[in-house]
DNA sequence: CTCCTTGTTATACGATCGTATAACAAGGTG
DNA sequence: CACCTTGTTATACGATCGTATAACAAGGAG
């Protein structure tokens, strides 16, 4: 029954008009118009006809870049993951030469823009509740925090860490920052991002000097 | 047009029986059903017909003893939060005399059972995805954190804590605890309960012998 | 035993979900 | 200029969402 298109040319309506992208373009637009989505609505507010609004292009189009809306939501992840990890390499970079400079400007990376930016959360929060569910976001997952905790390990050992002691260390350090940045995300009133950047060094400086658990 | 209802009965069709129950054992047993739901299947798996077929009753009757799903959903949170507190309780309780050993009991409880339940994540992020978007929910988050604080402030204090250190160092002290509960739950092959009971122990002893930040 | 209150069920309703598919048009190719 | 490929739109479809409401029955009151 597609009598109603025939009505509609019949009745001289036309169809909106649109310009062909490059496949690289649209798909790119598409995860920026998820991750725009999950920011600004959440995870209830992010759906195939939110996200194809956003990015201005009509709801029949993501299935033609992506296998549905879960692989476009696993490849946002991915390209928000990149992202984030691109600022911490280049505050590093920024940091100097002394390897302590280099690991403390990466713990603290959490605690300024981009990363402190309270719409993150949301998009992170969505990430987190398709780890148990979904197989390619847990890979994904897996995937990051483990490069996260391998950079810190490198940037630890920089710093005279002994190799035996850097891996729970950057679990130990990787968990501070994580529940610091959450709970800024969640509420900011209670601490600020200098207090937490504070108690991320203290901590690291502790670990830096005994090293060992147990 | 409640022509089938009619008909249902022409043709001696029989409603489900049901027993009436008091209104707090409905409301306690739609608040667990709320609670198993989002434990088990995700936000994405909870909504009003799943609650009430998890609890053995019809979809209507959520709103009879509810504003609606949102309702229900912050006082699960409610629910939620009160068994994880008194669970803290207790394990203080359980943990003797010693002001360390009571501190020490009340941090790593959240890494033994029944907190470390990896069905509680579901939970919980479900909570932490509405706090942006849902006053109420907001409104028992920031109590909710702000109550254990306050309780780790006096353990804190019990141990001879400064009264102007207590505030931060439970702050740093909660995020490090939330950063090792988050992690371990979402992916639980990194490092285990035991390590992460160690690595709490060790910043709080760090803070308790050098409480000062800055 | 009968009536009445009301807790409960069953169904209806409009909205929105993800996906499928036919019609169309944009833009290169001959 | 005509044709063809295919990126894109528009609409359809079935499922499920939260909520509203009428019909029913359980269980106490008289």
């Amino acid at each position: 029954m597609q009598l109603l298109l025939c009505v509609d040319q019949m009745l001289n309506q036309t169809r909106a008009s649109f310009t062909r992208e490059p496949a690289d373009m649209r798909r790119q637009a598409l995860i920026e118009a998820a991750a725009a989505c999950l920011a600004e609505r959440g995870v209830a507010g992010t759906s195939v006809r939110t996200i194809c609004a956003r990015a201005g292009v009509s709801p029949g189009l993501l299935r033609h870049y992506f296998a549905g809306v879960d692989a476009l939501i696993a490849e946002t992840y991915r390209e928000v993951t990149r992202h984030v990890s691109e600022t911490f390499e280049a505050a590093v970079a920024a940091a100097g030469e002394s390897p302590r400079a280099r690991l403390i400007a990466y713990v603290t990376a959490s605690f300024r823009p981009p990363i402190t930016d309270p719409s993150l959360l949301a998009t992170w929060l969505a990430f987190w509740s398709l780890v148990k569910t979904d197989a390619d976001i847990a890979l994904i997952h897996g995937e990051t925090y483990r490069a996260y905790r391998d950079d810190l390990e490198a940037l630890l050992a920089a710093c005279g860490m002994p190799q035996a002691s850097a891996g729970p260390v950057a679990i130990a350090l990787t968990a501070l920052v994580d529940g610091l940045w959450l709970e800024l995300s969640l509420d900011p009133t209670t601490f600020t991002p200098d207090q937490a950047s504070a108690m991320a060094v203290r901590w690291l400086d502790t670990l830096l000097e005994r090293p060992a658990f147990g």
